[in-house]
DNA sequence: GTGGTAATTGAAATTGATTTTCAACTGGAG
DNA sequence: CTCCAGTTGAAAATCAATTTCAATTACCAC
């Protein structure tokens, strides 16, 4: 996935380098949201004399062309996950934290009821899941 | 609205104090989600020597018993409106931010959907649409 | 390769949001 | 009316995020 994105953003315009590297990488090896300082600790041990400031602007990078996402939860939004295009939305399991993306099929379903419900247009949505993953599920339920 | 707020917070042993009444009716009022400071200014309205702290420690409590929502947008998340119970969802108007909740009906077949497709067992959701309200789609559309 | 240049970086300072602290105040039970 | 635990607000402290700016560096043209 690493090789995907780079090639994407330097597709894109943007220069790979080294710190950046190091954040693509520590981001998609993390089966789980990471805070910024925490993705930071992880990237570092790639680069060791990375800023926290480059975290920063790498992750409005990737969040802006769509490929990390921010994870929302009942506090505040301050993790964010890997993300593919093409798939819009994340469970989240409330055990182990691992994200997995979904499809938003339907999505439009729900779209259409709620327009008829409320009178709106529908533009956009912000949709996320929280449960138990499948591994957890076995060892909890 | 604030009248049943208010007889909600008595039962369940909260003080019905002048500040937080202030904060009651103007979240109660507003029809778009306020930021923590516009809440201040709007209640001090109400009551003058309302301390932004105070409007802080309301929100929480608003919060943890489901009469406030925290709106999610895609930066930062830090806007609140009025939630009634079993209404769980919210759509918010791109042209002029009102907000209206919807019930999740719907939500149930789209997480039998999710659950069927990634394994998870799905527990909790937060959604939130956007799109344009009835008044708005008029004038633009 | 080499050089030039604009994008990028990181430390420090700054801004802004939220929480903690604590003495003073007050709603409401008795 | 009294009393006291819950609540308040100012100030300080903490935490998150952005801006600034000089130094560095990726990468294109040659």
């Amino acid at each position: 996935m690493p090789q995907a994105w780079e090639a994407k953003l330097r597709g894109l315009g943007y220069r790979l380098t080294a710190p950046r590297r190091a954040v693509l990488r520590a981001l998609a090896r993390a089966h789980r949201p990471l805070s910024v300082s925490d993705l930071h600790e992880r990237a570092k041990a790639q680069h060791a004399r990375l800023g926290l400031v480059t975290v920063y602007r790498t992750l409005q990078v990737l969040e802006a062309r769509g490929l990390a996402r921010r994870i929302h939860e009942q506090g505040a939004c301050r993790s964010f996950a890997a993300s593919s295009p093409g798939h819009s939305h994340a469970i989240r399991c409330k055990h182990c934290e691992k994200t997995t993306e979904f499809d938003g099929d339907d999505i439009c379903l729900l779209a259409a009821s709620v327009e008829e419900k409320t009178g709106y247009r529908v533009s956009g949505h912000w949709l996320q899941l929280v449960g138990l993953c499948p591994s957890c599920r076995k060892s909890r339920e």
